[in-house]
DNA sequence: GGCGGGACTTCACACAGGTGAGCGCCGGCC
DNA sequence: GGCCGGCGCTCACCTGTGTGAAGTCCCGCC
């Protein structure tokens, strides 16, 4: 159930089976979303950490008149906030892209768990530090980069990502995001994003259709969004997994 | 030496003296720096949790072709990222913007702390979090608002901030940034910057000058930034704290 | 197998913000 | 007390991206 979220934590470091183990026990309370439906809304008050098994989610936020900004993506094996539980309230709010199954993760069972398993602690950890990293470099899209770059730049961070936790096949991988949802966490408009995707095809950067990416030359993307992976903090491409690679 | 910090976490929680005395005693292995100075640089090993006593500092990112960004702004109280010393190395690099003092503090003396200390490891927690979201905030109005919606956004934050560790003097505050350093942080130019900076002085926003901001009508800044503190997560200004304030 | 709605695509035009350059002020330094 | 460099400020012009609207495609549903 949860082999997307270990084999994550384990670019970072090598897990025990018991570890392994303790990890698989989180796994009660699954709960299954719809397509567009609330996950968690402004306001609320945050109970439990959500741990996404499978499907897509945005984490969003509205201005008043309307303006919506997408913060960031959710993937199968994503944390949403560890420690969430500790603020009165949701300043934003996660939406279901595709149908989601989640676990809510009881705060006293995280508690307990990081008290008493130091690794997969420090592991947690690590993966708050890494979606940090992406944050930042979300404000470093949004406020540098042209937007055939910021788009470039979003493929080529999925692509990786969804890489990390054996999630593509090949050059290509799933891509469940409307070209609305992309104008929303580019900072342009769908027009625009339609013009830009064009232009991308028509470069050969990507082949984008029926919710499937394929990025036919990845390091030619890589260099067209002026993408550095290290904020990722991924083991060069996994090294120390080549044996089930 | 550390009662910004405290000043700043007893916005979250009270703690008791045994607490501050415990945050006191950080206060070991002091650095200063110069204006310009870097603190760490991309690519460096992070060996320690920085915390900043005094001055102000950015977190930035400079792509190939010296397009710059800045990512956030530190001030006094800030602490740089818990755990940092998990990871190899760092993706962006730490600036002094004025003359900086700041405690370097050990991951031993940190790990220990958070090992024996409830209250401070859920303060510190919630530092984490609030500067999570902070982080978010940065990615909306970088995406999602106008020059002059980001710059009064900017504004607000910042001063809020600074109340909150008393650092304020009425609508007053030290504002020690340049208008190239507010064109980094808000993905603008500095000519826009300069063009916008007119344009909010004209309609009353801010007083800025000889490296302070003066708020005028915060009321007003906040409406033209479409401004909602909720993201900052302290208790109502500061309520609990009205004693000393 | 037709209908409806969401997603994608395109167009003509508008404007926020970028570009490159230049000037003046001020404070630090020899 | 003069020089120098950083910062603030302005200008004329340019362009990347937004706006509003409309048409098409495709898939699920009755």
């Amino acid at each position: 159930m949860l082999h997307h979220l270990i084999r994550k934590l384990e670019h970072f470091t090598r897990l025990s089976d018991d570890d392994k183990a303790v990890l698989q026990g989180l796994s009660r309370t699954v709960r299954l979303l719809e397509p567009g439906a609330d996950i968690i809304r402004e306001g609320d008050s945050p109970e439990h950490v959500n741990l996404f098994l499978d499907g897509w989610a945005s984490r969003y936020k509205q201005l008043e008149d309307g303006r919506r900004q997408i913060m960031s993506f959710f993937v199968p094996g994503d944390l949403c906030d560890l420690h969430v539980f500790i603020l009165r309230e949701m300043d934003h709010a996660i939406a279901a892209i595709t149908p989601v199954r989640l676990v809510q993760v009881p705060r006293e069972v995280l508690l307990g768990l990081m008290d008493r398993h130091p690794r997969i602690t420090r592991a947690l950890w690590w993966e708050t530090l890494v979606n940090a990293a992406i944050q930042r470099e979300w404000t470093v899209n949004l406020g540098r980069r042209t937007a055939l770059e910021r788009l470039a730049h979003l493929f080529c961070e999925l692509f990786i990502r969804l890489r990390a936790i054996g999630l593509t096949d090949g050059n290509t991988c799933a891509f469940p995001i409307t070209q609305l949802e992309l104008a929303d966490a580019t900072g342009l408009t769908s027009v625009h994003v339609n013009r830009t995707l064009k232009e991308m095809r028509a470069a050969g950067l990507i082949i984008l259709k029926g919710r499937q990416l394929t990025v036919p030359d990845l390091a030619a993307l890589r260099k067209a969004a002026l993408f550095n992976p290290n904020y990722l903090h991924l083991e060069r491409d996994g090294a120390h997994l080549s044996a089930n690679a």
